[in-house]
DNA sequence: TCAATAAATTAAACATTGTTCAATAATATA
DNA sequence: TATATTATTGAACAATGTTTAATTTATTGA
């Protein structure tokens, strides 16, 4: 009897469908205009069945935002696996990171913004022992480990460099995000190699100076 | 004939009583949970009257924001007055920017994500030429002009400069504010020790040993 | 095939927002 | 005192998220 699967499988399909129209009208939009009632019309369904497939609006957002930090992850993942010395593939990783995510600035913001108590950023945070639990920052984590693997520095010392690391990065995106129509696209390119080249590099540069 | 001056003071008062009443809320229960309605109800007048001293709720938060900032540019002016030499000084401002701001999280959030095309953010920008009309940036940018005074770096080296260390500053302000209640007092402080002693420290130096 | 059960869908309503507007009360002016 | 100005309000509107009871549709078992 493939009669439940094929129930279910209709299920995921419409929560697909819900899904899609919510990410269309994002895109559209912004995240601000997603309405229930707007999705409704656009799949030519009453409001109410969407309560039917969702909890509530904050499940559909969810669901959203994890699609969005998949893209990061896979982004990142991607920039890991080249051969380069460390050094090289951090600043790699750095600009990868801030490439995809400055295309889904919506996605990128609430996520970042939406540290709810107990459902704690997926990225960056800066909390002790974070790096143990966030892929990106493990990532950044492991990396910096590589670039000191000869200096005897501390982990926590590295831990605290790539949570600093994390956040200026966040910052640089988000302010690129929330003045996208005032940056030139020639400046934003300056900013972001000023940055990777002054800023994360000179970070660890400093940070292996001071090693011993 | 006072009565007109009576009038108008009357008028201001009203004003800021609506005003103090919509802070206490927002520093109670948050900006998000700041509602007309809310505000009419502690004051005892009914919602409509608010229209007759504000045109809106968007100028209302307008208001609060104002205030908001001026109390981040007080106190970045309070950590302008030392006598210590540039680098110091740089460390110190800051220091006190991140302190300020921390102090004061919902302005400060609001403040930095809204800056709706036209009404540019009133603190780091990262359009060009920003620093040229942006208090906090300009500042910044002295400050770090200072620093360089014998080395011929280029301006528009400075202002990127400048740029990404108050976009890496808003950065980890943020994580900061949004993480509050993960981050204990005392990582808080390393991470912010950290930033200025590898971030910033890191990119001044890291661009005075490119110079020539 | 038909009655019973389950699932999908909807209309209508509720509560909460920001906002407007016409009517009313209070005050100032002449 | 009559008039004009200002302050204040109640009621309503539109848009939001959400719930509930009713209804339509699909599935199951006899």
């Amino acid at each position: 009897m493939g009669i439940k699967e094929r129930k279910e499988r209709e299920r995921r399909e419409k929560q697909e469908l819900i899904l899609n129209t919510a990410a269309e009208i994002m895109k559209e939009d912004g995240i601000d205009n997603i309405s229930i009632r707007k999705i409704a019309n656009r799949i030519e369904y009453s409001p109410a069945i969407i309560y039917h497939y969702f909890k509530d609006k904050d499940e559909i957002i969810g669901h959203l935002m994890k699609r969005g930090y998949q893209k990061i992850l896979d982004g990142l993942s991607s920039a890991l696996e080249t051969r380069d010395n460390p050094e090289e593939k951090l600043r790699k990783m750095t600009r990868k990171y801030i490439e995809v995510s400055l295309q889904m600035p919506d996605e990128y913001m609430t996520v970042q913004l939406n540290s709810t108590p107990g459902v704690v950023s997926q990225t960056a945070s800066l909390f002790k022992g974070a790096a143990e639990k966030k892929p990106a920052l493990k990532i950044l984590f492991q990396c910096l480990r590589e670039i000191y693997r000869d200096g005897n520095i501390d982990d926590s010392v590295i831990e605290l460099t790539a949570q600093v690391i994390a956040a200026s990065t966040f910052g640089l995106i988000m302010r690129l995000i929330i003045e996208q129509g005032l940056v030139s696209a020639e400046h934003r390119n300056n900013l972001i190699d000023h940055f990777i080249n002054t800023a994360v590099d000179g970070m660890v540069q400093t940070l292996g100076n001071n090693r011993e």
